[in-house]
DNA sequence: ACATCAATGTGAATTAGTGCACAAGCGCCT
DNA sequence: AGGCGCTTGTGCACTAATTCACATTGATGT
C-alpha cells in the first residue's frame, strides 16, 4: 500500500517534532486523506490505536516500517547508464533511502570500465556475477524501451526479484518477481493532458480533416 | 487517463512496423489491460472502430494526441537544483517528450548563474519574470520536503497550471491546478515490502533458473 | 446477394475502493 | 466509582472501475 509510505513519512516528521501520539483524523490531514481511511489501513497491520487518544507514533512508526522492510539496506543495481541511468546514480535519494547503488551497468562497451558517482560501470553479461557479488535485491531498469524485457529477463534470471522499470516499455515477468513502473513521459503527458483541456489554445483548428 | 499514453506509445510502435489496423485484443495485449477496457476508452474519444476488422492505427494515434494535446511543445522550469534536479536536467527525455527545459531555478544565491545542461540557474524570486519570458506551462519541483510548498505557491502565483512534484511532500493548491506526484522513495519502498513479504528474514531465496 | 466471420460498442454484473456513521473502548475528571 | 468526551474499529451504503457477454455491424468470399 503507496500510503503506508506516506503515513511512514508524517510520522517521522511528527516524532521529530517530539509528538507523541497522533488521532487518525489529525494524520489524515497531514497525509491528504480521509481519516477513516487511516483507521482502516492502519487496522490492516496489527492495529494498536488507544480510544479516546489516537495512535503512539513511534509505536505506529515502528510497526509501518516492519511491514515496509524495516531498515534494511536494499542495494540496487542501475541497467543503463545513458542520459536517465547517470542522472539516476548521481541522484542520492536511493543512498539516503536505503539502497545504495551497488553497481551500473550497460550494454556499451564504450561506458563500462568508467565510474559514474564513485561507481564504476559494469558490462551487461557480467550482471549475474555482479547481483551475486554485491547482492542486489532490486534492479533498476533505465534503459530505451526495445532493451528493457531483455535487461528484465536478465536481472530475473541473476535473482532480482524487484523491479523499477523507468524504461517506457511494459514488460512481462514470471509470478513472483514485482516490478513497478515509473514513466514520466506519461506523467507529463497527462498534465499536458490537462493542460490542454483547460485552455483549448488551437482553437480546435479543423480537426481530423 | 494515464493508459491513453500506453496506448499511444504501442500505436507508435505499430505504425513504424507498418502495421495499419489493430483489434482492441491485441492492442490490449501490447498494453497489458483487458480488451473490453481498450474499447471502452477509445469509445470515449470519439470512437472510430470498424466492426470485424479493428481501429486504424493511425488514425486511432492521431485522435489519441489531440486528446493529449497534440505535438504542442510545453515549456518545463525545474525548481531545485540540488541532487535530483540536477538530474533531472540532465535528462534529455524533457526535451524529446516535447518538453523543452526552459528555465532552471534554485534559493541558492551560490548556484543561480552557473550554467547545467546549458541552461542558466536563475533565482526562485526571479520565478514570475522567468515564467513570464519564456511560456512555461510546466513546473517541476525538485526541492526538499520542506520546500515544496512554497515552490509551488509561488509557482502558481506565477502563472503555472501543471506541477510535477518529485518532493516528497504533499502540497495544496487551488482548484485548477494540477499536481501530479512522482515519489521514487515510496516506489522503492514498496518494492522493499514485496521484498520484505518474499523473505520475512531477510534471508535471501535462490534464483529461480 | 447473402451467408459467414470478426470485432466493435455497450448494458449489465461484478469487483474494488471510499467514506459515513455509530457502537464500543479508553482515559480523565469529578 | 461512574459519567463524559474523544477516538478507534468496522458494518454498511455508495461510487467508481473493471470485466463479461452479446447483440450489432461492417467486411469478405462465393
Amino acid at each position: 500500500m503507496a500510503r503506508l509510505t506516506i503515513y511512514g513519512r508524517a510520522l517521522v516528521d511528527l516524532a521529530e517534532d517530539g509528538v507523541e501520539t497522533i488521532s487518525s483524523r489529525q494524520l489524515a490531514e497531514r497525509a491528504g486523506v480521509n481519516a477513516a481511511k487511516v483507521r482502516r489501513d492502519v487496522s490492516h497491520l496489527g492495529s494498536h490505536g488507544t480510544r479516546g487518544v489516537g495512535y503512539d507514533v513511534d509505536r505506529l512508526l515502528r510497526e509501518i516500517n516492519v511491514v515496509l522492510g524495516g531498515g534494511a539496506s536494499s542495494p540496487v543495481v542501475i541497467v543503463g547508464v545513458g542520459n536517465l541511468g547517470r542522472a539516476l546514480s548521481r541522484y542520492d535519494g536511493f543512498q539516503s533511502g536505503g539502497f545504495p547503488i551497488a553497481g551500473l551497468v550497460d550494454a556499451d562497451p564504450s561506458v563500462v570500465g568508467r565510474r559514474i558517482g564513485g561507481v564504476e560501470v559494469s558490462h551487461l553479461d557480467d550482471l549475474d556475477r555482479l547481483v551475486a557479488e554485491t547482492g542486489c535485491v532490486v534492479g533498476i531498469v533505465a534503459t530505451p524501451a526495445g532493451a528493457a524485457q531483455d535487461v528484465v529477463d536478465r536481472l530475473v534470471a541473476a535473482g532480482v526479484r524487484s523491479i523499477l522499470n523507468f524504461a517506457p516499455a511494459l514488460v512481462e515477468v514470471e509470478a513472483g518477481v514485482e516490478v513497478r513502473k515509473v514513466d514520466l513521459a506519461t506523467e507529463l503527458q497527462i498534465l499536458r493532458y490537462y493542460e490542454h483541456r483547460r485552455s483549448p489554445a488551437g482553437r480546435r483548428r479543423r480537426a481530423a480533416g
